[in-house]
RNA sequence: GGCCUGGUGGCUCAGCUGGUUAGAGCGCCGCCCUGUCACGGCGGAGGUCGUGGGUUCGAACCCCAUCCGGGUCGCCA
């Protein structure tokens, strides 16, 4: 039978109750974790946000209709206890917080009781995702999803503080805007009084971004949700929310000076972290030749090496063929992995497959000097020796290749090292490696859509001293881009925004846009940047994927209340749903079977 | 869309090459216990092995299909 909580006051969460408060009444307010039951004497380990606290019931402090209302206590009860605070004597708990103190309780109420919840609310769930998800709000009663969300607030809080005394401005872009096909696929919403037209919702606020630019907001920033219909993975979600900023009358130095400061305030005031100032920072392709990728994570060395010189002339077919197709040949040293069994090995060639490479090629080098090697009847003897110098190649190394296009080659080895550093473990877990990746490519040529694309994105400021290759060479020129890299993730990315006309309809000439296309879709910007537009430049953060990494989660999922899964729907809710005919009537929406092709 | 992987009492798992009544720990329910905090003791309930079909004398186990999760490639300006 629940009862009121008229009359009482909580008076402490449980972990606020401590030893100054010793021999004062104080009244707690909390769900029953766990009661022990020894007889004469009960004990109830209250939880709430804050944590734990131990309470006693004892026959003769309390009352013997007190005492037997406790003794029907169950877990995820909701209880409303006055009490002593208490000093332990000798049973010292030192596993709680609050283990040294306990409330002998004088009185209690039952404000709700409880079934037994479907799986056990505790530190480190060994219970299935998809169960937690289902029960979703007992799952969020965890410690451990409790601290993440308590993070994020933090998070948040002190990024509008320090926004705010950097003079930055916090407003709100719309949620229900225009569909930006260029990028990812939109989420749409009819529109009821537009039969047959739609809103989509922002895949980031960037183009009212800069229109609050052109309006001389100055300095913008936003804690926004932003809309992406994609697959999904451990770092995405369908929704998600971005840090996002904007800056007038700034270059990249400014962007990079403010974020740093940003960044190095959050690690110390959240996780007591220097981060040493400044950032360091690589170009894309520095990035792309030593990690093979433009998020490289610096905890561990393991780093690319081109040998395409060295094989130029040698007999194996695979490295030749790969560089006369304008490819390169690049190796990485897994150290100490030589006594690799071929099993493992081929669960490698495997991996790398994923990634495009038609194969893995590999120099084991055994502890008294001599190897196995999958390429070695086709090189001569100097050639091996001065591969394997190249990759300082020692006793009990494992020495393994890649031969393909530039991309190819890239993407399978910068995921095999990532890889190989894992099953190593050679990892530190608890260092923080902070990298500013800069001078990205402006363009990349699509082989699907026969055009080149937009890297960042359409409004991207090329590099002053590459314009002359606009028009010879496009994919050379490099873009004013920035992404901050955090222990291998890309946690933020911007750049500094065109705001010429020139440039910008040079830009769209080169990503094959007539200027009626333009128009059609930017012309509110292009349009607005015709009465005086400042020059601009920015950056957004994905906040959910910063938490995850602060918090040490392997999963975006932690960090958010209530996420999608796999497939973009919720369990617990069970969105997305059909809805009612008079809804899609009153839309003009038909809905018609889709056929198997 | 492709590949990999999981689904067995409420939870986590075991279950051999197909073989008799599908097990364990935790939880749950009842009784006992005044210093427990992974409390303890005694007793008890609880499973159409994700679902549907097939092979077989016989299926948790083999085959096919399908549903529900997870990882990843493609995708994500």
């Amino acid at each position: 039978m629940a009862e009121s909580m008229q009359g009482l006051h909580r008076s402490h969460r449980c972990t606020e109750v401590n030893n100054s408060l010793v021999g004062q009444t104080v009244t707690v307010m909390g769900w029953v974790a766990k009661s022990r039951n020894k007889g004469g004497i009960i004990f109830v380990d209250l939880r709430d946000r804050s944590g734990i606290l131990q309470v006693i019931f004892e026959d003769s402090k309390c009352g013997t209709e007190c005492f037997e209302k406790a003794a029907k206590l169950r877990s995820e009860f909701v209880v409303a206890i006055e009490g002593t605070v208490n000093k332990r004597e000798g049973a010292v708990n030192e596993n709680l917080a609050t283990g040294d103190i306990e409330i002998v309780a004088s009185s209690l109420r039952i404000l709700s009781e409880a079934e037994t919840p479907p799986f056990p609310i505790e530190e480190n769930s060994k219970t299935k995702e998809e169960l937690r998800l289902k029960y979703r709000y007992l799952d969020l009663r965890r410690p451990d999803l409790q601290r993440n969300l308590i993070m994020k607030s933090k998070v948040a809080t002190l990024a509008r503080q320090f926004m705010a005394k950097e003079g930055f401005l916090e407003i709100e872009t719309p949620m229900l805007t225009k569909s930006t096909p260029e990028g990812a696929r939109d989420y749409l919403v009819p529109s009821r009084i537009h039969p047959g037209t739609f809103y989509a919702l922002p895949q980031s606020p960037q183009l009212f971004k800069q229109l609050l630019m052109c309006s001389g907001y100055d300095r913008y920033f936003q804690i926004a949700r932003c809309f992406r219909d994609e697959d999904l993975r451990a770092d995405r979600q369908p929704e998600f929310t971005q840090m996002d900023m904007e800056l007038s009358f700034v270059d990249v130095e400014d962007v990079i000076d403010v974020n740093e400061r940003l960044l190095a305030k959050l690690f110390k005031d959240i996780l007591n972290i220097e981060i040493t100032l400044p950032i360091k920072r690589m170009t894309w392709i520095e990035a792309m030749n030593r990690f093979g990728s433009d998020k490289p994570d610096l905890r561990f060395g393991m780093e690319l090496k081109d040998i395409s010189e060295l094989v130029k002339e040698c007999g194996f077919g695979v490295f030749t063929g790969a560089l006369t197709n304008g490819g390169s040949v690049r190796g990485i040293n897994a150290k100490g992995q030589g006594a690799m069994p071929r099993k493992k090995i081929d669960a490698l060639v495997e991996f790398a497959k994923t990634y495009g490479a038609k194969g893995l090629a590999y120099i084991a080098i055994n502890e008294d000097g001599t190897y196995k090697s999958s390429f070695a009847k086709f090189m001569t003897e100097d050639e091996m020796k001065s591969i394997c110098e190249a990759l300082d190649g020692q006793a009990g190394d494992l020495l393994l290749f890649a031969a393909d296009k530039n991309k190819v080659v890239w993407d399978t080895l910068g995921a095999l090292r990532c890889h190989l550093a894992e099953m190593m473990d050679i990892i530190d877990k608890d260092v923080f490696e902070f990298v500013w990746i800069t001078e990205f490519p402006l363009l990349e040529w699509s082989e699907e859509q026969g055009r080149y694309t937009a890297m960042h994105h359409p409004f991207t400021m090329p590099m002053e001293e590459d314009l002359a290759f606009i028009d010879t060479d496009p994919g050379k020129v490099r873009a004013k881009a920035y992404d901050i890299v955090l222990n291998g993730n890309e946690i933020g990315g911007g750049s500094v925004r065109i705001h010429q006309n020139d440039i910008q309809e040079k830009m769209f000439e080169c990503l094959g846009f007539t200027k009626e296309q333009a128009y059609e879709r930017f012309g509110f910007l292009l349009e607005a940047f015709k009465y005086g537009v400042p020059p601009h430049a920015g950056l957004a953060y994905g906040l959910d994927r910063l938490v995850m990494i602060m918090a040490k989660q392997e999963s975006i999922r932690d960090v958010i209340a209530f996420p999608k899964v796999k497939d973009a729907s919720c369990l617990m809710t069970n969105a997305p749903d059909v809805v009612d005919d008079a809804q899609l009537v009153e839309l003009g929406i038909r809905i018609t079977e889709t056929e198997e092709i």
